[in-house]
DNA sequence: CCATCATTTCGTCTTCTTGCAAAATATAGA
DNA sequence: TCTATATTTTGCAAGAAGACGAAATGATGG
């Protein structure tokens, strides 16, 4: 991550988006696959694939590509890191981001594979019912 | 300042242009008069105070009224600080805050009734004069 | 190689932002 | 009160950002 003014101003700008900083914020306990991200955000997946690249540009976030799933997850630089942080802090312990926070709990659980598929009610479906019978479809396509 | 998700947003969104981020970068060294930070950032007044009032509005900087000026200065509350340390710290050693931070150790030698009158060189010139010889003019309109 | 499917890019529309000049507001001093 | 002046507000034009659906891309798995 460049350390100068314009990339301070679109890093700030990055994070001054709600979409955006809720998903740096949900990006905290690791990686996730765009649809999941796309999933919490609940916006069409080209405006979520619009503003992850807007992360990746000014460096906040990085990418990597497993097969035919992107994964996105908080860089390493400690510029981007002391962004990530003060801007959480700032939103305190906002409601929203808890929701979001949970509503990813639920969806680490469950194979990206399934719930690109069948959306977030068919995947948890699916997942409570792999859970207990048959089998665990989680091992191929986890994410994480 | 408050801590939410729109705050957060807020401040970032309002640190997120190269003007603002410039202006609160100036203030590091104590508050300054609107016309010390118009002189430096060549901007039209309209569009600083605009600037200033997107500063103020998200609480990263306050405002202070002394007779017919305007100062305005970082805010103390610790999250504002935070985010304004972090965008410096992004920055890195910016040539353009640089030069905007010598500007600024200029134009506080000078007597804000002066740099609005006479614009930044007719203001120079007259402290210059007066420094060595009849009443310091400092004494009654300087910043600070 | 073909079909499938996750993701990105494109086209389009609407809304927000940014800049300036000009008018309005507010304060100081005669 | 009247004038001068520092700042804010308003009106307007140009450009950017944000949202979506549809088309394009790229990888998987028959």
């Amino acid at each position: 991550m460049d350390r100068d003014l314009d990339s301070a101003v679109a890093a700030a700008r990055a994070l001054g988006h709600p979409a955006r900083l809720r998903a740096v914020a949900m990006l905290r306990g690791g990686e996730l696959c765009v649809c999941q991200v796309t999933e919490v955000l609940k916006l069409a997946t080209s405006t979520v694939s619009l503003h992850l690249r807007e992360l990746k540009r000014c460096g906040l976030v990085t990418e990597r590509k497993d097969g035919r799933w992107v994964y996105v997850g908080l860089s390493d630089d400690l510029t981007a890191r002391e962004w990530v942080r003060v801007a959480i802090a700032a939103a305190g312990d906002e409601p929203q981001l808890e929701a979001d926070e949970r509503l990813v709990e639920q969806l680490r659980r469950v194979p990206v594979e399934d719930l690109c598929r069948l959306g977030y009610d068919g995947a948890l479906a699916r997942a409570a019912s792999g859970s207990t019978r048959g089998p665990n479809r989680r091992a191929s396509g986890e994410c994480r």
